[in-house]
DNA sequence: TTGTAAGCGTTATCAT
DNA sequence: ATGATAACGCTTACAA
């Protein structure tokens, strides 16, 4: 009669060992077939002609013992780990777990795993690094993240940029111009004379986009941007805050503030706040992203809709059209991602100075 | 003098193949050694014994040619792939955000990929089982989610709930009962007599126990919550506004709202603005999580903090060692996550009736 | 149509 | 101390 251990006290070790996985070999023996035709009949590969009658059994055997493929060894053999990587500065910016969330989905829909990794400053380099030993078959880089990887190992990887027009690389963009001047067209349109802009210092050209196309609709209105209105601090709340309190502390305030993205302007909104400064009243804010919080927020936040999801969905889609050999039209309709302005309440008419 | 293919367009169809990576045996043949040799020098285990002057050979050899080990390989023949999943409702949500960053955090420190899936609604199991043929080393799965998966597959599966209690499963937790508790001393000692609790429909401990906090702790003031003043609603802002709206509506008032978490809470607030009704002067709202966001809404959200990286980067820790084997002290002091309550601006005085 | 054989890049177990 | 050799579980020729 057999003792049991007894070190082991029940819920402590039980570090349980690496399940004994059902191989194709076990299925192959259940149905009276060679390990390779199973295989065949599992790997769907619509070349492969099987008997009807062992694809039935190797079905069934399947079935039976619960099989699934260790999808390791398939990408061993096929040198692909049909899983994709995604490289983000900030997950506690709702906008990239947005696009996360939108990419997931359709990644996980053509079977592809995806990677997360967050790139604080100078990590992103060899984060990549860990994504690359795993084989990774592509990845998906945030605008920001790109900007710290060397070009030439960008150019050797299936990389997919999200919201970065480039023409070395394949992405995804919204139509960031737009964006800024949907803005200030708007800020315009209620008569506002004196502006500012908040945002990061980064050669992201979706964020440089989205400042330019601001500061042109402005000038094409006979409106100069003077350089102390044009702020940059950290993408987030606690940096538009900032900012804007530095601009409201200045000698003569602007009236309309468009931020870089929603996350900077809702710290505008609380600066304002924390200065007594009324919005609209006394001055108008306008985001970028239309992330949820722009809803909740008191006021609640003008701001230009930039459908994060979309544009995690659309880059996982390129990427996936791509790994399997599909030719991406070249001029397929929608290839920009439109973006529209989202009037709420930050937003109001300029007072009569 | 070759001619360049004519088909191919430059940018069009690089479909970058599988690049030709530095295997093992490259940097064997140059370091003049068996190609097992070098897994034992780069292997980093200390048992194995190599002369200083080979190992020197082999590191220079890696270094030169910029080695870099296919993890696929090694998880094929080690049976583990040095990969983790999570599986998180709602990516949206910004708790779960943080927790994937903290987790995040903690695992590619210690050589580990995080897999990232959300699970909608019944998706669960399928996500499950697309991480397990990737062969996962362990997973980390929040209360919600684990509420979906039959518990005899979570028992074969190195789990590590996260913010759920449970001494089946391995988990962390943040002491949700306090947190009920907390939110409705605090009411409590603002004089508030009518109360009310939204929150969602759901198993997950941690929900419940925040619940059950803040009635037990009101039923020992002599409070009672009332069937009606205990609304069941889905853990979004809209589904806190709704809640709060129906709330509102109601005959009598609640003039104290503690919600399950703070999105719920925001989606309150939300509601008691709409409905003109003041926040703090009239009713008073207790979040509980403190996201981000509590800070950037308009009043600032009275609530429990659960620091969500902590919790996520404890749950990663954790599973690490287990992982390594080595014995999680059972009595570690900081089991459980404290948590505290946040003064912020939505609560104050009751009115006198 | 299906089985045999080879190979993917590691780690692990032996000899030597 | 290190080199052969054999897995790991799959895919892909190539034979039969």
């Amino acid at each position: 009669m057999p003792r049991l251990p007894e070190a082991a006290s029940p819920a402590e070790s039980v570090i349980s060992p690496p399940q004994n996985r059902v191989t194709a070999m076990d299925v192959a023996r259940l149905a009276g077939v060679s390990q390779p035709t199973v295989s065949l009949v599992l790997g769907g590969n619509p070349q492969a002609r099987i008997a009807p009658d062992t694809r039935e059994r190797v079905l069934r055997a399947a079935e039976e013992l619960g099989y699934r493929p260790n999808l390791l060894a398939r990408g061993l053999s096929q040198r692909r780990s049909y899983a994709i990587g995604i490289l983000v500065p900030d997950l506690s910016n709702p906008f990239f777990a947005d696009v996360i969330s939108g990419a997931e989905r359709v990644l996980s829909r053509a079977g592809y795993a995806l990677l997360v990794s967050e790139a604080s400053d100078d990590s992103a380099p060899s984060r990549l690094e860990a994504l690359q030993s795993r084989l990774i078959d592509g990845v998906l880089l945030d605008a920001t993240v790109a900007a710290m990887i060397a070009p030439s190992v960008l150019d050797e990887l299936n990389v997919v940029l999200v919201d970065e027009p480039s023409d070395r690389w394949p992405n995804v963009a919204s139509d960031a111009e737009a964006a800024g001047r949907l803005a200030a067209e708007h800020l315009l349109s209620l008569g506002h004379q004196s502006f500012a802009f908040i945002g990061p210092a980064t050669t992201a050209r979706s964020i440089r986009l989205r400042e330019r196309g601001f500061v042109v609709a402005l000038r094409s209105s006979g409106f100069m941007l003077p350089s102390d209105r044009l702020r940059r601090a950290p993408a987030t709340a606690a940096g538009g805050r900032e900012a804007t309190r530095a601009l409201l502390a200045g000698r003569r305030r602007p009236t309309g503030i468009f931020c870089a993205n929603d996350l900077i302007a809702v710290g505008a909104l609380k600066a304002c706040s924390d200065a007594g400064v009324g919005v609209p009243a006394q001055v108008s804010v306008v985001g970028c992203d239309d992330i949820e919080m722009a809803r909740l927020v008191t006021p609640e936040l003008t701001t230009v809709e930039v459908r994060a999801r979309e544009l995690g969905a659309r880059a996982a889609r390129l990427l996936v059209q791509r790994l399997e050999g599909e030719q991406p039209r070249r001029s397929r309709p929608g290839r920009v991602l439109p973006v529209r302005l989202v009037r709420r309440a930050s937003t109001g008419e300029a007072r009569v100075a």
